[in-house]
DNA sequence: GGTAAACTACTATGTTTATAGGAGAACGTC
DNA sequence: GACGTTCTCCTATAAACATAGTAGTTTACC
């Protein structure tokens, strides 16, 4: 597996544009998407996505003059690697800490609950099936 | 301003000492217990819990001439603080989304389903009960 | 072929984080 | 009552983060 990347907040901002553009995409296009009425500068996100691409989540590949930025990995990949730094940092590894305290966050309703039961039935299945 | 409080790494380390110890503690108790083996200085350890102090998530009472920190909130309540942090700027806002991405991780294991399954009896059984 | 627009690369500033050293005050002990 | 220990407070450094300006280069157009 890869090493730790954390994204800053600023980070997280322009890979999610960058994610929802598809494929890939320039400077320009993540600005105009991000900030249409120009919160930032243009030689802003430019910094913030050549750190991404020195931290290697976004590759840099020059077509003319023009830099295209392609994402490296997906939005879930990202996520899951964040909760798995969050869950060693703050539930000392336990999945079902987290999961308690996810439970204590909003008023989850039952119907809710009966669901995510479901969900964990399915994986649980998955999982026998898997490896045996 | 408003209360923006998302602790650090190093931050993190303290805290976790911090709500170990009980009711409250001093620089020296703390480094003593987190770094026994001298791994960071007493005055590192001070200035994190200083700025703690600052962010108002320990609260600072000299007694003599030592003085002693108490935590302002439980592990609990900032674990939760920092799981909605994480749910709006990843998720979006949505709590199912994030369990989703729970379930993917792939040290999942058969036990852990089955405690958050118990997680999630309970809950239910309280919002029955709490709430008919 | 000169000019404006768009782009890149490099650099700069201010802030936060992480770590720690030094000066000086208070306390206990002999 | 001087001495060493332990504490506080203030200050300092280096790295990372957030934001942006400048200079110079390429392209497109008339």
């Amino acid at each position: 597996m890869a090493k730790r990347n954390n994204l800053t907040p600023a980070e997280w901002e322009i890979m999610e544009v960058v994610w929802a553009l598809g494929t890939e995409a320039t400077v320009r296009e993540v600005l105009e998407r991000a900030y249409p009425k120009g919160e930032k500068a243009y030689t802003t996100v430019q910094t913030v996505m050549n750190t991404l691409a020195k931290k290697k989540l976004l590759r840099r590949k020059k077509t003319g003059m023009v830099n295209f930025y392609r994402p490296t990995c997906s939005k879930d990949d990202m996520a899951r690697a964040e909760m798995t730094t969050m869950v060693s940092r703050i539930f000392g590894g336990s999945i079902p800490a987290l999961a308690n305290s996810l439970l204590s966050l909003d008023d989850f309703s039952l119907d809710q609950i009966e669901e995510i039961k479901k969900l964990l039935d399915e994986k649980a299945r998955e999982l026998r099936e898997g490896d045996p």
